[in-house]
RNA sequence: GCCGGAGUAGCUCAGCCGGUUAGAGCGAGCGUCUCAUAAGCGCUAGGUCGGCGGUUCGAGUCCGCCCUCCGGCACCA
């Protein structure tokens, strides 16, 4: 039996946060519990290199692309480490066999017939920088600047993901757990039934990516490119041996907003390619901190290592997988992972390993031997070695550790109801006592087995204190999980595994790294970062482009330092609302006329969620004045409304003490 | 707006094909043993199972409508 595991390779703009090593820990989990169960296992990640992003960031500080990303490989690497996420292998999307492979996978499609070149052509309004659609022009002219755009072609590569729909329909059909949870699944069936588009799959005079086998002048689509890792990694295109070793992937972990690009896209690519599908992609949910996402203008990004600093990497791994249903959402606080820390790891298992090991030393002489048949808790043993197969076979990772758990409590409730201590004081009870604490010693050793895949450095630990002989890397689940009769052991003592957290304990976490980590990588605004800067390249309108979804999730985009000039670029007004109006059939979109002084314009902002349209009217705001005419359901839009945009939350209108007269300028 | 998902004890959540007094863990309170990290063990929660109506001998558990929250898409310039 094989099991090829991947998880979704990173974007090297900015070092991990939780919510990514949430991801490599859970697939950590997932394959050291395959190895545990026998199975032969190849666990792969890596990084995701060829983004015009990590381009830019490296030029910014002064780095060749490449060193950049050698440095953050190692800064990867170096939390992966800490966290003993145990993958066998890692992939960059710079080494030579993943640009094998693309050049290879790209090469097939194009044979299969599903790769054209499309010099799409189309009407180019020079003026707004972007190609226009028919249905757009009036009377032949772009809306915006009244003008008739240029008939322009631009060449592009594309996919005919379109003729794949009804195959991967019936996949999902056919096999029902290829994608998991089943929320994911829903809608990426309900995305196919709407139907597909074809998609740009290069990117014309790009240097910093892999060039198109069969036009070099165009590189790979980054999330293309990206993608191919899941077989570059095991030898596509450059061993075959290797290949044919590991796939199809067993499972591609990933993260709940990318399952488009690994259920849709990547099965076509494959199918094109002549290859198989990977049995299943599971789709985890997110960790937000404290019931907010994670972001860095919020501060409520959590560096993994602070996490595992404070109380260890397995405690948080624990934390991670007992904590949060595996495929749902879940929350991190400093509060919840102490309060969690110190009830299962401090009261209950280590509490447990402790008493354990000191009666066995104190009345056992520090062996035990059973005396007869064993007690109760052998069966609990096998029930919850029972369940914790059913649920970590179907990913339930919580419910694997939350069975471990009930074995550990009903080893907690024997010694009360068993009580050796009375045992031991008499004189006739010997063989009985001998028993209890064999059993007592047997129970923490099967789950510490169990949990083995979840915390593997206390557990081996605790293994060995409990007298385990076998290599922690040799155990076996099917055998070692088994209730063992007959052998003496000896056991050892030791210092308590996890001390408990007494009195103010949350006033002790450590100031966020993150402030001194990643000075080369981010520097903070102050304030909110600038609206985004215009949409860079035209696309193709009738074929839309990818999402810029990368094939992890975006990490929350750095905001570059700019200088003055750059910032006066930028033409802020004072304006006054006459009139406001909901956009018809709109749920953000409030259409305004608005007074700057000079000239009355017309303007859509998405602000309808917070501000009632009339209580707009009279109302002074700031606008970005000279930003590009836009068309947002039908209306031009000559401006943009400043607003602050919490996360997640409600916009709010920047205003004033004493507004100034419309047409001020802002600065 | 469309399409999904969810609303169950203070908190986090279980509750399969409808059926006796609706469960677990954490927190809190009380009691208790003493091997243990002042840990363990036992007891204690009287919760309109979001609301209204319906089907049924009987409904968190099925149907309809409504409310709220979350996610995806559409429209955040």
């Amino acid at each position: 039996m094989r099991f090829y595991l991947t998880t979704a390779i990173d974007y090297v703009n900015s070092r991990p946060h939780l919510g990514t090593a949430y991801e490599k820990i859970t697939a950590d989990v997932i394959a050291r519990y395959k190895r545990l169960a026998g199975v032969e296992t190849h666990f792969v990640m890596g990084n995701d290199e060829h983004s015009q992003n990590v381009f830019r960031k490296a030029r910014e500080l002064g780095e060749d692309p490449l060193a950049y990303c050698d440095r953050m490989e190692g800064e990867f690497r170096d939390v992966w480490a800490r966290l003993t996420v145990s993958f066998d292998d890692f992939i960059r999307t710079t080494e030579p066999r993943h640009r094998i492979a693309v050049q290879h996978l790209a090469q097939r499609c194009l044979e299969a017939g599903d790769v054209y070149e499309g010099d799409y052509e189309g009407w180019y309004c020079v003026s707004c920088e972007a190609f226009k659609q028919e249905k757009d022009l009036v009377d032949g002219l772009c809306p915006i600047h009244q003008r008739r755009p240029d008939w322009i072609r631009e060449k592009n590569h594309f996919f005919r993901l379109s003729r794949y729909r009804d195959r991967l329909l019936a996949h999902f059909e056919q096999h029902p757990e290829f994608l998991m949870p089943e929320v994911r699944r829903n809608e990426i069936v309900r995305l196919l039934e709407a139907g597909l588009d074809d998609i740009s799959i290069s990117r014309a005079g790009q240097a910093w990516g892999i060039p198109l086998p069969f036009d070099e002048a165009s590189a790979v689509y980054v999330w293309f490119d990206a993608l191919i890792n899941y077989v570059s990694a095991v030898g596509y295109g450059s061993d075959p041996q290797l290949f044919a070793r590991w796939w199809p992937a067993g499972l591609h972990v990933i993260g709940k907003d990318i399952t488009r690009f690994h259920c849709v896209v990547w099965p076509a690519m494959l199918m094109s390619a002549g290859l198989d599908l990977p049995t299943q992609v599971f789709g985890h949910g997110f960790v937000t901190f404290k019931g907010q996402k994670m972001s860095k203008t919020l501060g409520t990004v959590v560096d993994p290592l602070d996490a595992a600093d404070r109380l260890g990497p397995d405690p948080l791994r624990l934390f991670l997988v007992k904590e949060i249903p595996y495929g749902s959402d879940g929350d991190f606080s400093w509060e919840r992972f102490e309060e969690r820390y110190n009830a299962d790891l401090a009261n209950n298992l280590g509490n447990l390993v402790s008493r354990v090991t000191t009666m066995v030393e104190r009345y056992g002489g520090g062996r035990v031997q059973p005396k007869g048949a064993p007690w109760r808790l052998a069966g609990v043993a096998a029930d919850a070695l029972a369940s914790y197969r059913r649920a970590m076979d179907q990913l339930a990772l919580h419910e694997g550790a939350s069975a471990a758990f009930r074995l550990i409590n009903a080893t907690n409730e024997f010694i009360a109801e068993s009580e050796p201590w009375v045992l031991a004081r008499r004189s006739d009870t010997g063989a009985e006592l001998a028993q209890v604490l064999y059993d007592a010693a047997e129970a923490v050793r099967v789950a510490a087995l169990l949990l083995l895949p979840i915390m593997p450095i206390s557990c081996a630990e605790i293994l060995r204190r409990v007298g385990e002989a076998t290599q922690v890397d040799d155990l076996r689940l099917d055998r070692d999980g088994a209730w063992r009769t007959g052998a003496a052991r000896s056991l050892v003592r030791a210092d308590p595994l996890w001390p408990r957290l007494e009195g103010d304990r949350v006033g002790l976490i450590p100031a966020t790294r993150a402030a001194s980590r990643t000075e080369h990588v981010v520097t903070e605004p102050l304030n909110p970062p600038a609206p985004p800067p215009p949409a860079p390249a035209p696309e193709r309108p009738s074929v839309p482009a990818p999402a810029p979804a990368p094939v992890v999730a975006a990490p929350t985009q750095a905001t570059e330092r700019i200088s003055i000039d750059d910032f006066m670029k930028i033409d802020l007004r004072v304006a006054k609302v006459i009139e406001a109006e909901r956009v018809p059939k709109s749920k953000k979109l409030v259409k305004m006329r608005i007074d700057l002084g000079t000239e009355h314009r017309t303007l859509v902002a998405g602000i309808a969620e917070a501000y009632e349209p009339d209580a707009l009217i009279g109302r002074t705001v700031v606008i970005v004045a000279n930003l590009r005419p836009a068309v947002l359901m039908g209306i031009e839009s000559n401006g943009m409304v400043l607003a602050a945009s919490p996360e997640g939350g409600a916009p709010a209108l920047l205003t004033f003490d004493t507004p100034p007269a419309p047409g001020t300028r802002v600065r």
